[in-house]
DNA sequence: ATTTTTGGTGAAGATTTTATGAAGATACTT
DNA sequence: AAGTATCTTCATAAAATCTTCACCAAAAAT
């Protein structure tokens, strides 16, 4: 049984999530500040950890930058407010591998739970080479010694995903890669440009995806 | 010439940085905040940029982590106060190039730009052999054994592209390229220019397009 | 098993970006 | 100053791209 280390000072949230996670019969502990959060983590098996940024004590910047400095652990965060939102991307800079805002419902929950933990269980150690270059010069990708002419829209999704691979990015995430800020259209949109990236993809192999969707919330590329 | 881009909220700092860069005859470009510089950033050939990590509007680690999703340009970071120690270091894992710390002399900072384009030309050109030749005493250009009678800004223009082929570069920068400064005309200029340059190279060989235009951000020149 | 939700697909429409030709403005030459 | 070459602007056409939509398939929930 998986293991979850709820960092949350909210107990109504934490409870709610502590629920799901039961019901789908994950073992989660609860800590409602870093500090403690922290002294569990450096003396139990943890196998996830859903840290949210607002925390009394220490910025969830540096929890995540102390976990980081001894683990790979997978990094879910959630953040309550939106005007979180800047600090967040931070976070993904910093090793997070996913976030989740505001109105989170269990499923969402669950769900960024199991992908996180099937990516990195796929992807401990191994570490292979990618089969994907980046022609940042001239916008475009090189994928199997093949040089894929993209728009630009696809071009900062497909070189965004091959920069942080193995790991799910949200429609709404993609949205704001594609235009640099918050941005007015539906995020069905992303399914599109997908649809046409994997066009291309699969035109030079075809053997299997490339980019894998993460019902519910998004893609991943696999390497 | 090569452009750098100097992001530092203090203008007296920045104002001596730019007195000493552009005494080494590099162009620099000033902005005051994240924001601003990271759109100038996407619409500007730049090579080089020095990073202020304490600025106003958004964290250094954001604008970085900004300008690494679409660019290897060379980042040299500049820190006016110690306790900004742990940023920085986080920085430098995320991809900066160097870091300048607290009293910076003005020859310290020179080197390190220096040292970083170099560092940064010999990873990436593998300089092949090209059909244009450039006749700078008499304005002209060298293609496929004609002689080029080009106008003066369409003999910038090109020659400039001969230097960098194979790389993009923005409207703004080929402007600035004709007129050594920033010029208040039109960017759609270039769009003529590059027409009209189009036109003299297809008169010799109309095999195949040499300009060729890469939508969303400006023009470049195949070898 | 059936309903509901979510993602895939192809095509139409809207929007954005670039190309083009010509006219006006500017500078340069004689 | 007139004439010429050059640069810039403008309007419009053409192309490429982005978004939306309707419909179908797959997966999940009931």
């Amino acid at each position: 049984m998986q293991n979850i280390l709820i960092i949350e000072d909210d107990k109504t949230i934490a409870e709610s999530i502590a629920f799901v996670l039961e019901k789908d019969s994950f073992s989660w502990t609860w800590h409602d500040n870093g500090y403690d959060s922290l002294d569990y983590f450096n003396n139990n098996q943890v196998d996830l950890v859903l840290l949210d940024v607002g925390l009394p004590d220490i910025s969830g910047f540096d929890v995540l930058r102390k976990i980081r400095s001894k683990s790979n652990v997978p990094v879910v965060i959630i953040s309550a407010r939106d005007d979180e939102a800047d600090q967040v991307l931070g976070l993904e800079g910093l090793g997070a591998n996913a976030y989740i805002t505001k109105p989170f419902s269990p499923r969402v929950i669950v769900a960024h739970v199991r992908a996180q933990l099937r990516n990195f269980r796929n992807n401990t150690e191994p570490k292979s080479k990618s089969k994907f270059g980046i022609n940042e010069a001239m916008q475009r990708v090189l994928f199997q010694n093949h040089e894929l002419i993209l728009t630009p829209a696809e071009f900062k999704i497909l070189s965004h995903l091959i920069k942080n691979p193995n790991r799910v990015h949200t429609r709404e995430y993609l949205l704001k890669v594609i235009w640099d800020r918050p941005h007015g259209s539906d995020v069905k949109t992303i399914n599109t440009h997908i649809k046409s990236i994997r066009k291309r993809l699969n035109e030079i192999d075809n053997s299997c995806e490339h980019i894998e969707t993460i019902r519910g919330i998004g893609y991943s590329l696999i390497e």
